[in-house]
DNA sequence: TTGCAAATGAGAACTATTATCATTTATAAA
DNA sequence: TTTATAAATGATAATAGTTCTCATTTGCAA
């Protein structure tokens, strides 16, 4: 069965508190899939909530920290957020329009952690970033 | 034959100025391969060259820009810069002591451009970080 | 309902980096 | 060589992204 919001932030161990609420609905319901803090702070102000800028990115770690969203840092410096579904993957990030495309190839995965290992290295995590143009798509994406 | 460094910096446009050549030899004759910018000053400064920390950025970017250098993004948000030896690699990043390794597989290399072209995106370039412990080597570097 | 720890919001502070601008410097021409 | 000048530098202000502080508010358990 599926979980109510509610839910998920208790799962979490956190109290559902209404920006928690509104910045998780965000996530799940919202249009897009990756975002700065800055754009989860604009959306919420634009759908009138008023949530403090601080909160927003208090928020969006203590989400990182549950599990509930994943953070990744892309050239240029700022961290975006995605809604962690589990499946660990890779991105592609257009360098004209900001689109991000996710893919997963075990092969990729299998030989990091090989050649990890044999360097006796621990592995906590990895990033891979493709940095491209979307040729075929003529950039439907604004930057 | 081999060049002296105000040659490098002719080849690459660049005047050689006092700045830029200390700048140069830090990376090509210094003990640490993988600093950030201020890493950069601090090593200036501690051997009593006083170098602005504005010039030190600015250095940093026209070299990288030259192609004497190469910028990667870690984890933490700052840039590091290592000399740009013409062979691409990837990183290990041990999140302990902050010790940078690198790597380069052939096999990642080429699924990475096969990905990125099945999906119709002409690649500039990819980072891929792995952030690990270094367990066999009982982290010997401090960060 | 009330009590209180936890969460929030406003704004200060901080870190990394870039921009501004008056002064200095490398270099090419005289 | 001197000199002219465009480029480079250094000090510092400004900016962007993020974290910290602390007084006020809120969720929730008793």
């Amino acid at each position: 069965m599926d979980r109510s919001q509610p839910d998920h932030l208790k799962n979490a161990g956190l109290k559902s508190t209404v920006p928690r609420l509104k910045i998780l609905s965000l996530f799940e319901l919202g249009q897009e899939r990756h975002m700065s803090a800055e754009d989860v702070y604009k959306h919420l102000l634009a759908s009138g909530d008023d949530v403090g800028l601080a909160t927003v990115y208090r928020v969006l770690t203590q989400f990182e920290q549950a599990g509930l969203l994943a953070r990744h840092y892309f050239e240029g410096g700022k961290s975006v957020f995605e809604l962690n579904h589990g499946k660990h993957h890779d991105h592609i990030v257009c360098l004209q329009c900001g689109h991000v495309e996710e893919f997963y190839d075990a092969a990729i995965e299998s030989r990091q952690k090989k050649i990890a290992t044999e360097r006796g290295f621990a592995v906590h995590d990895h990033s891979l970033h493709i940095y491209a143009d979307c040729v075929k798509k003529n950039c439907p994406h604004k930057r």
